[in-house]
Parts: structure tokens; sequence; C-alpha cells
DNA sequence: AATATATATGAACAAGTGTTCATATATTCA
DNA sequence: TGAATATATGAACACTTGTTCATATATATT
């Protein structure tokens, strides 16, 4: 493995503070099956829209998530495998 | 695979909490290779010891450390695989 | 017992974070 | 163009978090 230098375990945690709030842990895993619009997800988490779509930036600009628009309305997807497998490893660890 | 409970989600987004700061992460890196004691680890990341123990406290609770005491010396150690290989995944995120 | 060393802990403070409210922007449709 | 709908954004606020300082506890040594 290339040898890790300190800058990389700074950006490490800044990668995991995107997953270190469950609202954004929620809004990613209700992205696993399907792409979502913002009032979807916010239905579905029972949050306001002004909360999601702050939170939605964050992952957006963190590149965890992608959109799309389709009229007036706006798609969220996961930008990346790298994102599901570490939720999953996640969800797999507090499992046992 | 087991269907993930909102609670679920809620404990993985604790368990992300502790990799989402970078004390922490560099503190659980530097126990990949060695067990360390605490002073070893504050001069390795040039912190004072206090800063370091309140860190290792709440990595221990989380149990993702575990330590032994040998005389006045403390070692702390990885606790579990899964510390190492979510890291590791941290790792290879960022440093695509 | 007294001293030195290693670690832990509590209080205090500064800095960061998530939500809400109000409002702005963008798109569609009548 | 005007109204309706979907999303984004800025300000404010409460809450959380990481570090430092001072000090406590535990062990070893003399």
């Amino acid at each position: 493995m290339k040898k890790t230098t300190e800058n990389t375990l700074y950006d490490v945690a800044e990668l995991f503070k995107n997953f270190a709030d469950s609202t954004r842990i929620r809004i990613l895993h209700c992205l696993f099956e399907n792409e979502r619009s913002v009032n979807e997800i916010a239905d579905l988490l029972n949050m306001n829209q002004s909360a999601i779509s702050h939170q939605l930036r964050i992952l957006k600009n963190s590149k965890l998530v992608k959109n799309r628009r389709e009229g007036k309305t706006i798609y969220y997807s996961l930008d990346d495998d790298h994102v599901y497998n570490i939720i999953c490893q996640g969800i797999e660890h507090v499992e046992e």
C-alpha cells in the first residue's frame, strides 16, 4: 500500500465527517436503491425541506452525491460506489 | 442483507463520529502496526498528553481501541479489524 | 514515606455544526 | 404575465465538540 501521509489523514477525517451525522447517513441510505427528489427525501425522513437541502449541499460539495434536474424537480443520487461500500461496512460493524 | 432499521443508521452515524476528527484518525492510524503508550502517541502526533488521553477515552468507550497496563505505562491498540478496514477504505477513497 | 513518572479527569472556553425561519431563485402552467 | 411548485440560501440560535490548564490517581523507585 502507498505511504499514508499526514495530509491524507486530514482528508480522511474530512471524508468521515460527512458520515458522522444521522441525517446525512439517512439521506445517503435512502439513495441506495433509487435516485430521489429533495421533497421525496424530506418526506421519507420526515424533516423539513430546508434542512434536507442544506445537508444535500454538503454531500454535493464533498462529491458524495450528484444531481440532475428534470423540470422543477432535482433528483439526487449517490456519486460513487465507495459511498455505498463505506456505509455498508459501517452497518456491518454496528450490526455485530 | 439484513434489513437496515432507522436505529441502525443512528448507530452508524455514531460510529462514524469517531472517525470524523483528525486527531482520532491519526491516533488510530498510528496503532495500525503496533500498540503504543499514551506518551508515545502524544509525541508522535506532537500534541499534549491530556488531549490524547481525552480522545483515547472516546475511542475506548466506543470499543475501537483496547488497552493493557504494564507498570506505569498503558498500551493502546486497535480493538477490531473493522476499525482498520473502515479507515483503509477511507484512505482509498481520498487517494483516488 | 517521599518523589518521580505515566495517565486520567473536570472545568472552562473557543470554534464548529445542524436546524429553523424567512425569503430568494428557478421552472412550469394557465 | 402571474400563480404555483420545487429547491436553495442566508441569518440566527442552540447545541456539541476539541483543546488547554490544573489537578487527581496510580504505579514504581529510593
